[in-house]
DNA sequence: TTGAAAGCGATACCAG
DNA sequence: CTGGTATCGCTTTCAA
């Protein structure tokens, strides 16, 4: 237990000891052939003797790889985020690479991120989630052919997993109109939103295409983007529920949104579901909890799928499509039903 | 938009276009001082134009420093590590580390990684959550001094941050006492899980302190340590409850268990908290969800705290104190209340 | 103020 | 089979 004196052994005091050349012990620790029994032997034991583990760090100048993917992502405090990561890291468990994580919450740092990892070669292989790179750092990007996926976004030059957004706003609307709603509202995101760029627009775009074909009129009274937190969403709704005609339904863009629905009804003494059916959209653990009626989007399917995918370009393999969409899902729990008479 | 044709450039690319030495390019890149204006700016301009960024790799080698954390940890796929997580996340977050995730499912990825770590300077610092690092690599880190800090685990040569689990465990059954329970049962992990390592056991030691001082004998039918998996949890649950003497009370030593014992109850028509008292240990975020009575531990505020100690260390400051206690408070939901009468 | 050159710790080519 | 040596890209003495 107690303390070496000396530093860490190097390449050069484990041949010295072993009595080869450095070229052989790098042979012997990297199992190339070429290499008598018996010099092995000795090597071995100098590396055990010495505790010799070779530096990485010297291994990625040398060798032009290290082994980490990057992942970039906002707001890992968040729940989808982390499911995402969820995924990646179960998907890169059985590889050799490790994992570092850059969260972007603020501007600079997000700047700070991408530059990083436009670094030539700190990373191997790039996973950006829910971002949209700039333009200048994906054409670095390419230039030194960095490998990079996106995962819930966008973006021309690079293949992508998403999920099918303007089906599920569809599917969830379309949900509440079975149901025998007419009176629909929508909370989302705002538009502006540089982070979540399209997916809440998809959504609304998605509850507007339903409700068209259904041969409802959207009421622009009903249609609400706010903003993604849980607090804005409840006073967006206790808004909405005081319209002297309330809507009967609201489609929340994601789940965090659709509690905040939640806590409103319940501050305002409006049961949930017999006076007032609410979806979200996301399927975070929580919802499951709640008993909230929402779009599953597989966010661990997500990450799971963007890191295969990156790990077959990382293998030199063509990545099977640019933008690969993952299907969304109704899950029908406590928060939906039929309208009140 | 299109891609550049040429190989990133190198520190000697840029210094042979701005017709100065490469020391010159180093100093300006790290704002060294003694660079003449004119030339500094020939530099800047010559940085520019070929687009330089310098390779980390290249520096780490040169410098023996990485500017990366590494944090060790199992499960990540839980929620309480995913908060210790966020809580590292938000510590490091203004200063100049980067974060590398290692996550442990398995028993050999669990020696990768500690293996990975110690590895000299892959990592400038180690966070070492849940885990007992192996006595070998301890001796390891101290030997090369990379500073280590363990959050919620222990070990004699490291610094750590971790809660007062028998605190807890008696604060939680005190709850239960007062309320008027005298037949508490309690839920903990598999004492040998080497993972979890003795916070279970600490917590079981609090709730048989809590029911010593109270003159309460302890019944061994009561105390079930089985797992940590809810459904597991819950299967215990259940033949608690159907004891021919059922426990009023249950105290689970963590959240997820406590949700298995809430299932379990609602499956056999046992009402919560009328009938039967439920408090778990952990306050993860589904517990506000929910209403589950249980002790908060701040999980957050150990990583964050965690972290800071490393960032000092890294800094060159002493670690304040050895083994650093955060402490715990009782949240009082609706999973408890006073025993059937 | 500047540049040449010596590390940093590996890998891998090329002789021997 | 084995060893010397160039190389990876940067930082930092040491002289000029």
């Amino acid at each position: 237990m107690e303390a070496l004196p000396n530093p860490p052994a190097r390449i050069a005091d484990v041949a010295a000891r072993a009595g080869v050349g450095i070229a052989t012990v790098s042979r012997v620790v990297n199992d190339r052939g070429n290499v008598a029994a018996p010099t092995r032997e000795r090597v071995l034991e100098a590396i055990r003797a010495l505790e010799y583990r070779p530096s990485s760090v010297a291994q990625n100048l040398s060798l032009k790889r290290t082994l980490v993917i990057g992942v970039v992502l906002p707001f890992l405090t968040e729940a989808s985020p982390i499911e995402r990561v969820r995924g990646i890291v179960t998907a890169l468990a059985s590889s050799p690479y490790d994992l570092a994580l850059y969260d972007v919450e603020s501007a600079d740092r997000q700047q700070r991120a991408f530059r990083l990892l436009a670094d030539a070669h700190r990373t191997d292989g790039l996973l950006v989630v829910s971002l949209i790179p700039p333009d200048e750092e994906v054409r670095r990007l390419r230039a030194e052919s960095i490998p990079c996926v996106l995962i819930d976004a966008r973006h021309d030059g690079l293949p992508s997993v998403v999920i099918d957004d303007i089906a599920g706003g569809e599917l969830a609307t379309r949900h509440l109109l079975e149901l025998g709603h007419r009176r629909i509202a929508f909370i989302g995101d705002k538009p502006a939103d540089p982070f979540r760029f399209q997916s809440s627009r998809d959504r609304t775009i998605g509850y507007e295409r339903a409700l068209e074909s259904a041969g409802v009129p959207i009421r622009p009274e009903y249609v609400r983007e706010g903003t993604q937190s849980r607090y804005l969403a409840r006073s967006i709704a206790d808004e909405l529920l005081r319209l002297p005609e309330p809507p009967t339904a609201v489609f929340a863009a994601s789940d965090i949104q659709a509690l905040g629905v939640l806590e409103a009804a319940r501050g305002l003494g409006v049961d949930v579901p017999t006076q007032l059916s609410v979806i979200g959209f996301d399927d975070i653990e929580i919802a499951s909890y709640v008993g909230l009626t929402t779009v599953h989007q597989r966010l661990f399917e997500s990450g799971r799928r963007g890191a295969e995918l990156l790990l077959l370009a990382l293998a030199g393999e063509p990545a099977p499509s640019r933008v690969e969409m993952l299907p969304v899902d109704l899950v029908v729990r406590r928060t939906s039903g039929p309208p009140p008479r």
